[in-house]
DNA sequence: GCTTTGGGTTCTGAAAAGGAACTCACTTGG
DNA sequence: CCAAGTGAGTTCCTTTTCAGAACCCAAAGC
C-alpha cells in the first residue's frame, strides 16, 4: 500500500491521517486555530518553504478543512480560515497537547499550556462517553466493523 | 525549519508531531492497540515497506513509545508492546477516530468504530476538563506560554 | 540437504521536502 | 513618475525520504 491510497480505508486512523497526518499539516490548522490566517505569517512562524506551505493549503482547502476566503478585491488577497470540520479538529489537537506536555518534555524553553479562558487554571482534559459519562479508555472500549 | 528541529519547540503541538507526526507512525501506534506484536503481522497489515516499517520501529522505540522484547531465545526474537507513554496515545488515537468517522466518509466499505466492551452501544467521545467538569472546546480555553 | 519462518538489511529509482530566487498585481513614499 | 515594498504564490535545483524488490541470517522442520 502506498500514503495516497489511505483514503478509502475502512480504518477511520488511516481515513484521518490521509487528511492530517502529512508533515506539517497539522502545524497549519494549529496556526489557524491561534487565528493566524496569511500565508506569509504562517510561512514565517512555521519556517516551512512556500512551496510546501502552498500545496498544503491547497490540499486542506480540498478536503474541506480550510475555507479560502478574499478579504479584500483590488489587490485581491485571500485568507485562510477553518471550516466547522476543520473546527472539528479541536479535540484532536488538545490530546496531542496534553500527551506531549505529560511525555514529551520540551528542553529549555517553557512549554505552551491551554488554561481555562475565565480562570486561567489550566485545564486537565478527560475523556468520557457523553452517553454514560464514564471514563474512555483502552480496556473499556473495542472496535467492530459496523454496517 | 526543518521537519527534524521540531522536538525541541516551545509548542507542544510541534514536539507531539515530532514524535508521531511522521507518516505510519500513528498507524503502527493503532496496531499496537489493537494487538498486533510481530513485524511481519505489521508489515502485511500496513502494506509499509520492510524498511520504513524497521525505521518507524526504531524510531518508536528510542522515543519511549514501544519497547522490544524477546518473547523467546535460539532463535532469537522480539515483539514491541506500547509503554506507558505509548498507551497515553489512546485519547490522541480515539479523538482522531471520532473526527475521521465524522468527517472523512468511508467510501464503499463500511468504517470500523469504537464501542463499549460492556454494553457493545457506540462510545461518544466528549472532552471535559476534569477539573470543573465543563466540555472543552477553543472558545472556553487559551494558550499561554507558562512560567 | 532443502525449504520455511521471523526479522531484518541493501539496492535502485521515484516522490517529496528544503532553499533560494523569480513573478505578478498592486500600493506607497519621495 | 519611478523605486521600493507587500502579499501570495511559482519555478528551479538539490537533498531526503519512500516504494519495491531482492537479499541475508539463524534456527527449525521435513
Amino acid at each position: 500500500m502506498k500514503w495516497n491510497d489511505l483514503h478509502n480505508s475502512a480504518c477511520p486512523v488511516a481515513r484521518g491521517l490521509s487528511v492530517i497526518g502529512d508533515r506539517w499539516t497539522m502545524l497549519v490548522v494549529r496556526d489557524c486555530f491561534l487565528g493566524v490566517r496569511r500565508f506569509d505569517q504562517m510561512q514565517e512562524r512555521l519556517g516551512i518553504t512556500r512551496h510546501v506551505l502552498a500545496d498544503r493549503l491547497r490540499k486542506l482547502e480540498t478536503d474541506g478543512v480550510l475555507r479560502r476566503e478574499a478579504y479584500q478585491e483590488r489587490p485581491l488577497r485571500h485568507e485562510y480560515r477553518l471550516t466547522d470540520k476543520g473546527k472539528a479538529l479541536y479535540p484532536v489537537l488538545v490530546t496531542l497537547i496534553d500527551w506531549a506536555n505529560g511525555h514529551v518534555p520540551s528542553v529549555g524553553e517553557p512549554s505552551v499550556t491551554l488554561v481555562s479562558r475565565e480562570t486561567d487554571i489550566p485545564i486537565e482534559p478527560q475523556l468520557i462517553d457523553a452517553r454514560t459519562g464514564n471514563a474512555i479508555d483502552h480496556r473499556s472500549v473495542r472496535a467492530v466493523t459496523s454496517e
